[in-house]
DNA sequence: CGACTTTACGGGTATCGTAAACATC
DNA sequence: GATGTTTACGATACCCGTAAAGTCG
């Protein structure tokens, strides 16, 4: 039995569709219609009633949708406390990248990843001209486009 | 991630062995030692240390087997609400089957089915002659060996 | 040496997304 | 007719068992 099946379940019943589940969890409609039906023959019990303007659970499949949901919640649980228990990120890291992609992309992903780990510090250098990577010692640098010089 | 998965973590931390729970499983070793390895990917995290002599759980794995056993036991139970939930066997079956067969092998069977299903009452014709079995209406008969007419 | 674990590999199955068909309001 | 669900299908990926290699006591 698969646990991402038992997560259509759980979106679906959420949702009241399997489209809106699908969206939800970046799949097609198709693979969690076959997901549905893969959990249902596993268990050898319908558990949705699926027409193309409602979807409703069975009463079986209300009951079932209980401890699914308990058993992705001990999972999630005890991956939470893995990722706990790994070692922090923390130190300080530099990292060099040009102002618009700084601005326009990494910004957000920086603010959560500082978020997720506070013991670290990041140095930040900002500079669109690629020179610059020798001055100051970076440890990450970020540059797009066609590099002018194939030494690097 | 795979549920059978999980169950091989569960086994093998109460066998103290890979091989040990394969064997309870009716897999291969091999397939044991994978299970493990797609978990441990899928979590990031080494859950056992295992040598060819012994095994046992790492800090992270004690933790997370706590919660794999509690999702494992939810689905079962949710499972086991289903089939109670399930129309109940009842009524009356009769079998006919080899004295040998039936002391040896199936009493224990039957036994256990009867205990999942109250209602049904089986009524058991033992008889070591083929012949018997148009003497009586019957539901389901068992012989073994090569059959003396082929018109069976 | 013996028992256990792991890796390599081939065959078979499963699963995915696309696309089309089908159903329902 | 528009949205939602299901099926068909081809390509890919996954998973199993066998077999061999590696490892530890």
């Amino acid at each position: 039995m698969r646990t991402d099946d038992l997560n259509v379940l759980v979106y679906a019943a959420e949702h009241g569709s399997l489209s809106a589940a699908a969206r939800e969890l970046a799949i097609t409609p198709a693979v969690a219609s076959v997901a549905i039906k893969r959990l249902e023959d596993a268990l050898g019990t319908r558990l949705l009633v699926r027409s193309t303007r409602s979807l409703r659970l069975t009463p079986a499949g209300a009951h079932y949708l209980v401890h699914a949901k308990t058993a992705l919640r001990a999972l999630a649980e005890g991956e939470k406390e893995l990722h706990r228990e790994r070692q922090e990120i923390a130190g300080e890291l530099s990292l060099s990248m040009p102002s618009d992609l700084g601005r326009n992309v990494l910004l957000g992903w920086l603010d959560r990843f500082m978020a997720l780990h506070p013991q670290l510090r990041l140095r930040l250098r900002v500079s669109d001209r690629v020179s610059d990577l020798f001055r100051q010692p970076v440890e990450i640098a970020l540059r797009y486009g066609v590099p002018e010089d194939s030494a690097w």
